[in-house]
Formats: C-alpha cells, sequence, structure tokens
DNA sequence: TGTGATGTTGAATG
DNA sequence: GCATTCAACATCAC
C-alpha cells in the first residue's frame, strides 16, 4: 500500500482520529524492530497526556507534530496500517501498539511485516537532512527534478526509487509514470532529451495528483492506466500487447514491450 | 511447498 | 562518490 498517495491517505485517516485528543496511554503489544531510535517502554512513556497538533507529510514519512514541540515519525514498510476502533476485540491481528483516547476509542498500528520504522524525534528537519530525504514527488518543481536528474547515469526506474533524489515515488508508480511516458523502465539517464525528462515530471505529478484525489483506491484508477491491468498475462491498454515482467533496479517492472522504448 | 510482495538499509562489488 | 545486487526484516496469499 504505502507509497506517496497511500501516506497521504494515511494521513487522512490519522489527522481525523488523532488530531487534538489528550493520549491516555499507548498500549504496546510486540514491537521487535518497529521502533528504531527509542525503545517501546519508553515511547509509551513519553506519549502519556500529550496531544498530536498537526501532521505533515513527506514522500512517504508521516511526522505527527505533538503539543512538546517534538514529532512521531511513521514509516509504514510495506504493510503498516492505521486503525481506528471502539472495542478491544477489533482490534487488528498484527497490531504493534495503540494510542488509547480518553473516550475509549484507538487508533491501532498493525504491521504483520514488522517492516515500518517508529522514531521519535526532537528536530525533524535534522533527520530529513541526514537522511538526505528528497523534496516530496507531488510538490517538487520542474526545475528541481531536471536539477536531480543532471549528471546520473543509472536507470530511470533507480532514479525515482532512491528517495533522496525525490520522495514518495514507490515501485508501482515508478512504472506506471514509465509507461504513460512511453519509455522502458531500465531507459539510462543520459540517454533522456530534455522533453522527455520534463514529461516524466509533468506525468508524475499527474498520476500522484489523480491517485491522491482518489485516496488510493485502486479500484477508482482510470482503466486506461497501466495499474489495473499490471499483472502476469496483463495487456497493454494502449495496444494490447502483453505486458512483460523483468526486474530492474532490483524490483518486480511490467511494461509493454512494443510501445516502451528502450533507450540506452 | 515454494515464491514473491507497494519498502528501507547495509554490505559487498564494480 | 555512484550505481547495482543481494540479503535481511516477518507474514501472508497464490
Amino acid at each position: 500500500m504505502p507509497e506517496l498517495p497511500e501516506v497521504n491517505t494515511k494521513k487522512l485517516n490519522f489527522d481525523r482520529v488523532a488530531l487534538n485528543r489528550k493520549i491516555e496511554k499507548v498500549e504496546l503489544r510486540e514491537t521487535n524492530h518497529i521502533f528504531k531510535n527509542i525503545s517501546g517502554e519508553a515511547f509509551a512513556q513519553k506519549m502519556k497526556g500529550r496531544q498530536f497538533t498537526g501532521s505533515y507529510r513527506r514522500g512517504k514519512y508521516l511526522f505527527a507534530h505533538l503539543d512538546n514541540g517534538h514529532d512521531v515519525l511513521f514509516h509504514f514498510g510495506m504493510t503498516g496500517e492505521f486503525y481506528a476502533y471502539d472495542e478491544p476485540e477489533q482490534r487488528p491481528r498484527h497490531e504493534r501498539f495503540a494510542f488509547l483516547f480518553p473516550d475509549g476509542e484507538r487508533l491501532g498500528f498493525d504491521c504483520p511485516r514488522k517492516l515500518a520504522h517508529i522514531y521519535y524525534l526532537e528536530d525533524k528537519d535534522a533527520f530529513i537532512k541526514e537522511k538526505k530525504l528528497g523534496e516530496d514527488a507531488l510538490v517538487i518543481s520542474e526545475e528541481a527534478f531536471l536539477e536531480k536528474l543532471n549528471g546520473k547515469t543509472g536507470t530511470i526506474k533507480g532514479f525515482f526509487l532512491n528517495q533522496s533524489n525525490l520522495a514518495g515515488m514507490g515501485n508501482l508508480y515508478a512504472d506506471e509514470v514509465c509507461w504513460q511516458v512511453g519509455i522502458h523502465p531500465a531507459s539510462l539517464i543520459p540517454a533522456l532529451d530534455d522533453k522527455t525528462r520534463r514529461l516524466l515530471h509533468h506525468r508524475m505529478q499527474a498520476i500522484l495528483q489523480t491517485a491522491v484525489n482518489r485516496r488510493a483506491d485502486y479500484a477508482n484508477y482510470p482503466d486506461e492506466w497501466l495499474w489495473n491491468h499490471r499483472e502476469k498475462g496483463g495487456t497493454c491498454p494502449r495496444d494490447g500487447q502483453e505486458l512483460e515482467k523483468d526486474k530492474v533496479a532490483g524490483r518486480s517492472t511490467y511494461y509493454c514491450p512494443q510501445c516502451q522504448e528502450l533507450k540506452e
């Protein structure tokens, strides 16, 4: 689930449930590997009595601002998810911890694969700098995008996946952008002309904005996108060719062998 | 039963 | 420093 549009939807849910409510306590379940720079117990201690006052999404990261000036950082990995519920028996199966509010409602953080990361940050800007996290893909200017591409020698897909270039693109949206622009995901950046580079930026933001507007609800993505055809035996919505599957930049990649040109 | 899955990181390699 | 590949993290679905 969690690329930029999916995380944006999680932010909406988080804001609706958690903002400006006193946190009675944090309930800890099995949290191995989840908390990165703090123990679960210390995290629970710090949360007690606090409130979230706002949140900020950058790429796939969600920074939740606390009333003491610090931030809780959520990264959802592959399977992280918020669930809000009122009754204990509604607790999701792989809940790692939950915020309990005074009226008894809970916001649980569920993560079967434990690939999520939670940080407690006293200085979120220092964290962003340290991680070299790029600008958010939805708002990065064309100029900054071109500047990031400048001098790179790898594949365009690898560029999209590296969060220090820009933040928020993941495997599925990267395939979608390449398909819509009509270039093979393994195309090498030096071989891309200026027009193609600008088109990549434009299509990327159009796709992400549409996905955000549709709340990352895949069933409502346009059928003329690659998205809902991106599977074994799927065919290209443009020309009906059977899609091919390969590994590019170490990740499963779908593309149309007929209408996506490999530039190298 | 084995394989791969929307992510990140670190190690090893070129 | 850059880019790539691999393994690890742990569980589920096909």
